[in-house]
DNA sequence: GTACATTATTTGTGTATACAAATATTAGTA
DNA sequence: TACTAATATTTGTATACACAAATAATGTAC
C-alpha cells in the first residue's frame, strides 16, 4: 500500500519527504511486527540484541560500552536492559579483575537454549519481508548507507 | 557507511536480515536527526505530526480518531500528546456537538504561526537527506511500499 | 603520590510507548 | 424504554527512551 493511502495524506512537498515519512512509517510496521515475535519468547528488541551481541563475541566476555558501540539502538541504556536479562537468568555480569571499570557479559546455558530457540523460528518469521527480492532487499541496503553517508 | 561497519557485524544470515537491520538503524539515526530539529521549537516529532494533521484539515476541526488514522506513528497516544499541545496553546480542544463522544481538534494562530516557522526551515533541514537523488528516494519508498505489502 | 582528566558504568528524571481496561455517548433492537 | 453492542476517548500501568548528572576506577602529569 502506498505511503499516501496508509496516513491519507495527498500530496507531499518533494519525493524526499515522501520518503522520510516513509520510512518513520515503516520503521513503525516493523516494530509491530518485532514486538509480538520477540514477546512470545518474554524478550524486546532490544533485550534480544543485547543477547545476540554478547553471543557474537563468545567465548570472549562483552563490556557494556561494546555492547552500546554494535547495538542497532544505540539510545538503549545497556545498564537497565542487562538488568532485565540477569533477572531472567540470560546473562551474568562479573567486573572485570583487569579494569574493575568494565563489566564482564557472559551469556547463560539458558541464554544460549533462548537464541537456539528464536533461532529455529526466524526463517519462518523473516518469510513475511520477502515481498522483496533477494536483489531489492540488497538495493534497499544500499540505497540506506548511502542516504546516511 | 555500511551497516556491517556501523554495527560492527561482519555477516549477516541473509540479505533480508541485512535489509532489515539496516531499516531499524537507519530510523534510529533518523530520529536522531529529528529530535533535536523539533526540540529548537518545544515539539517532539509526533507533537509535529498532529500540528500538521489538523492544519491539513483546516477549515474543519479534525477529531482524534482521525488523528490516530493519519499519523506516521499509530501507537501514538493522541490523548496525551494533544494534552501537551493544548498547555503549549497550539490548539484548542472542544466536545462536538453533533456527537458528544467526539473532540473537535483546532490549531490556535499560535499553532498556525509555529508550524510556519517550521516550514521555513524544513528546505534548509532536508538537505542532509540529498545524498540520494531524486530517483533515488522515489525508489526507496516504492520499495519500502513493497515490502510492506 | 596528589591533582586532574579520562573512561566505564550507573542513576535520576521527565517524557513516550505498548497495551489493556475503563468511561461515556450513541445506535440498534426486542 | 430497557438492554446490548458499537464507537470515541481517557486512564492506568509497566516498560522504554532521551538526556543529563553522578559515581567509580584508571591513567597521566607534575
Amino acid at each position: 500500500m502506498r505511503i499516501e493511502d496508509e496516513i491519507q495524506q495527498k500530496d507531499f512537498k518533494d519525493d524526499h519527504r515522501r520518503m522520510v515519512v516513509n520510512l518513520l512509517f515503516t520503521n513503525n510496521w516493523l516494530n509491530q511486527q518485532f514486538i509480538p515475535f520477540f514477546k512470545q519468547f518474554g524478550l524486546t528488541l532490544q533485550q534480544h540484541n543485547v543477547l545476540s551481541i554478547v553471543r557474537g563475541q563468545q567465548p570472549k566476555p562483552v563490556c557494556f560500552g561494546e555492547v552500546q558501540e554494535r547495538m542497532v539502538d544505540r539510545n538503549s541504556n545497556v545498564t537497565r536492559l542487562v538488568d532485565k536479562l540477569i533477572e531472567k537468568g540470560y546473562v551474568t555480569r562479573d567486573i572485570c579483575q583487569a579494569n574493575r571499570r568494565m563489566i564482564e557479559l557472559r551469556l547463560t546455558p539458558k541464554g544460549t537454549e533462548l537464541l537456539s530457540q528464536i533461532d529455529e523460528q526466524m526463517p519462518t518469521f523473516f518469510h513475511r519481508f520477502h515481498n522483496l527480492t533477494q536483489e531489492e532487499a540488497v538495493l534497499v541496503s544500499k540505497l540506506l548507507d548511502k542516504l546516511r553517508g
